[in-house]
DNA sequence: ATATTATTTCACCATATGGCTAATTAACTG
DNA sequence: CAGTTAATTAGCCATATGGTGAAATAATAT
């Protein structure tokens, strides 16, 4: 409900490096490890750092430590809200299919008009 | 399910001008024009063009032409795609509340353990 | 032709973002 | 203690973002 937390998560979101980082999150029960989050990616430590901490900063992820590591992990609250304020224009979407729907019905069947 | 499209379509989610007016527009079957968009904030015409700009660079908007009027529409299909791309976290944020829920439990009847 | 209204473009400014390398901190290991 | 591994911080650069006021464009109205 909080406008900047939505633009924190948003932000978060528009990056595919950041996206991807939470895929590979989603997929470990685990905490993962820096070293390990970045390997995919063609750019330095450094830079996946800053995105953590962009994650971090947007609560979509927490860290611990364990020894010499900052395990990630994923944390779907705030996902959740995106979510719930996309939904909102749901059928908005839904309207536009059906619409589309009816148009291609026409050209199929231009009898009915 | 393109990196750019969602890159653009979060990028523009990710201001709360920007967001106003999607809502403003999600409550109006008809175009609104910019005068009308803009008279909520505090903030220059200008300023308002430029994030209209940015919606309809993102195609979450689209722009006719009406006397010297630009009224501007919705656009919900990459709407759909963001929400699409969020609901694959869905299971982990309930999953998360179903621990929630047991804790909860766990709290109330401390028998039970 | 001139004026009015709606909107955009231009030129500017401050700050944020995303990347780099090099240096630093933190914790373990020999 | 010295060395190794993991990660962050610092300093830098280029580009993007969000705002401004002033000027330009587009269409209508007088």
């Amino acid at each position: 409900m909080d406008a900047q937390v939505l633009d924190q998560t948003f932000a978060a979101l528009a990056d595919p490096t950041r996206r991807a980082i939470l895929a590979r999150l989603a997929s470990e029960k685990r905490g993962v490890g820096v070293m390990e989050l970045a390997a995919p990616f063609a750019m330095s430590l450094p830079a996946v750092s800053k995105h953590l901490k962009v994650l971090e900063r947007a609560n979509l992820i927490s860290r611990g430590r364990e020894a010499q590591w900052r395990p990630c992990t994923l944390e779907p609250r705030l996902l959740k809200e995106a979510a719930n304020w996309i939904e909102r224009y749901r059928e908005l979407w839904e309207e536009r299919f059906d619409q589309l729907d009816s148009v291609l019905e026409q050209l199929q069947n231009p009898q009915d008009n």
